[in-house]
DNA sequence: GATGAGCGT
């Protein structure tokens, strides 16, 4: 029996002038919301587009995303479903970019004729996700079935490598990035003090105080004051178009 | 800093 200690709701197609009141006021109706939240980006602070519900009773996330999924909310198509499990201890959830959703989308998808499952021969899935061996326990849980069955990270590009062919090679220049870097890991300093003693002097505190000092000096034109006007003289009373 | 199919501090 699955069952959740919280019932979360991804809420995604959000316009971009939708905040967190506006998700809370377009879902509390439906039962009690323990939090509503739209997730608003670092760079510009504006809403990105989806937030997340909780609700405190499985009942109302049902009712909620039975009754606003693909409905309509501050002018836009908003889409309902599950969260995924942020939490517990620890997530290993990787950036995909993608995930094995198939929603229903006019003139999109990426599903459809483009992959096929190599195991069973059933359309919708990969191989690597094909549900013959893996089971999925109801909404919420997709990452962690991958992650039990490859536990590399790199093995996961080279799963990709069967079905692309060459087209793979941006990714074998990162793979052996990664491998170097590994390996270093516990060479890091041998590598310096080899760099160190190479015969090669790296700069020394006193040349780089040399050239600081012995080039410290004026800018060019600083501390005087500017010409006060620009180079070019631009008319403000004939330009305006 | 825009983004539009996306799963958060």
């Amino acid at each position: 029996m699955s069952e959740e200690v919280e019932y979360r709701c991804f809420i995604g197609g959000l316009a971009w002038a939708t905040s967190d009141r506006g998700l809370r006021d377009a879902f509390e109706k439906y039962g009690h919301l323990l939090e509503a939240k739209v997730v608003l980006d670092k760079f510009s602070g504006r809403s990105r587009g989806f937030g997340f519900i909780t609700f405190d009773e499985k009942k109302a996330m049902d009712e909620a995303i039975a009754a606003m999924n693909g409905m309509d909310l501050d002018g836009r198509t908003i889409t309902v479903d599950k969260a995924q499990p942020q939490g517990g201890s620890g997530r290993d959830r990787d950036h995909d970019g993608d995930r094995s959703r198939d929603r229903s989308r006019p003139s999109g998808g990426r599903g459809s004729g483009g992959g096929d499952c190599f195991k069973c021969g059933k359309p919708g899935h990969f191989a690597r996700e094909c549900p013959d061996e893996s089971g999925r326990g109801g909404g919420g849980g997709r990452y962690s079935s991958r992650d039990d069955r490859y536990g590399g990270k790199d093995d996961r590009y080279s799963s990709r490598d069967d079905r692309y062919g060459g087209k793979d090679d941006r990714y074998s220049s990162r793979d052996d990035r990664y491998s170097a870097k590994d390996d270093r890991s516990g060479a890091k300093e041998d590598r310096y003090d080899r760099e160190s003693g190479g015969g090669r002097d790296r700069y020394g505190p006193d040349r780089g105080s040399e050239r600081s000092g012995g080039r410290s000096r004026d800018d060019g034109s600083r501390g005087g004051e500017r010409h006060g006007r620009a180079p070019y003289d631009r008319p403000r009373d004939g330009g305006s178009h």
